[in-house]
DNA sequence: TGTCAATATGGACATAGATCGATATATGCT
DNA sequence: AGCATATATCGATCTATGTCCATATTGACA
């Protein structure tokens, strides 16, 4: 069974490239995107991507992060569901643990909406 | 008089060279990094960076932008203020009007948090 | 099968934030 | 001075969200 994604992935990626700075969004653009980077703009959750980068493998499995982020592990299941449903990190179910892992596409993909031809 | 930014300018310099998928961010770091993209993760305030940036000479004044926007005045004037405290746009009071205008330097400081390396 | 560990979900609560109408402030013009 | 326009602020309201505790679910293993 394939998770469903309330977050258009695809419409992100158009979103994307339609150039913020150079001509004028529309409000559904705007929407999309914002919902994207809306899931970034958490400390908690830019902690868990700092996090999951900076893991040995570039991945690492929840129980490694509560401890870490000092919040308890339903609050971190939470922050790294909405992160996964923006498409900003992966998730690979193996055994009883769920290893996490970020996109840096995902990420990639904010930063060229802010910067104009670079 | 200069009006007060709550927002650390400098502290979201140093929270942007700590890149953020590289090593651990620090929970302080993230909180200031967290507030700044925060202040982007909005639909109206998207597209009010997107206008400005569109707009010719690159600035707007308030009354320019209220109509496309499609939202009232004062709601205007406080996204506005947000993104100005955030440090994302910058503005001059001219006569009657307030011309706004985006900091490219402060969205591509957003960018290179997310992107090592480019 | 029963237990334990990892993760997810549900419900509750408190706070933050987006929005508006009404009003205050500031500036230019007659 | 008085009025009109542009902007800012205040107060109220409704919604979104971050957080926790309690509990459900899942998978491994004795």
């Amino acid at each position: 069974m394939v998770t469903k994604l309330p977050l258009d992935v695809a419409a992100a990626g158009e979103a994307c490239c339609a150039p913020l700075v150079t001509e004028t969004i529309t409000a559904e653009q705007a929407e999309v995107l914002a919902a994207r980077i809306k899931a970034l703009a958490d400390p908690a959750r830019l902690r868990l991507v700092s996090l999951l980068a900076a893991s040995p493998g570039g991945e690492a499995c929840q129980c490694d992060l509560t401890e870490p982020l000092g919040l308890s592990q339903p609050t971190v299941s939470h922050h790294l569901k909405v992160l996964y449903q923006a498409g900003l990190v992966a998730k690979e179910k193996r055994s009883t643990w769920v290893y996490y892992s970020v996109v840096p596409e995902a990420l990639a993909t904010i930063a060229d909406v802010l910067t104009p031809g670079r």
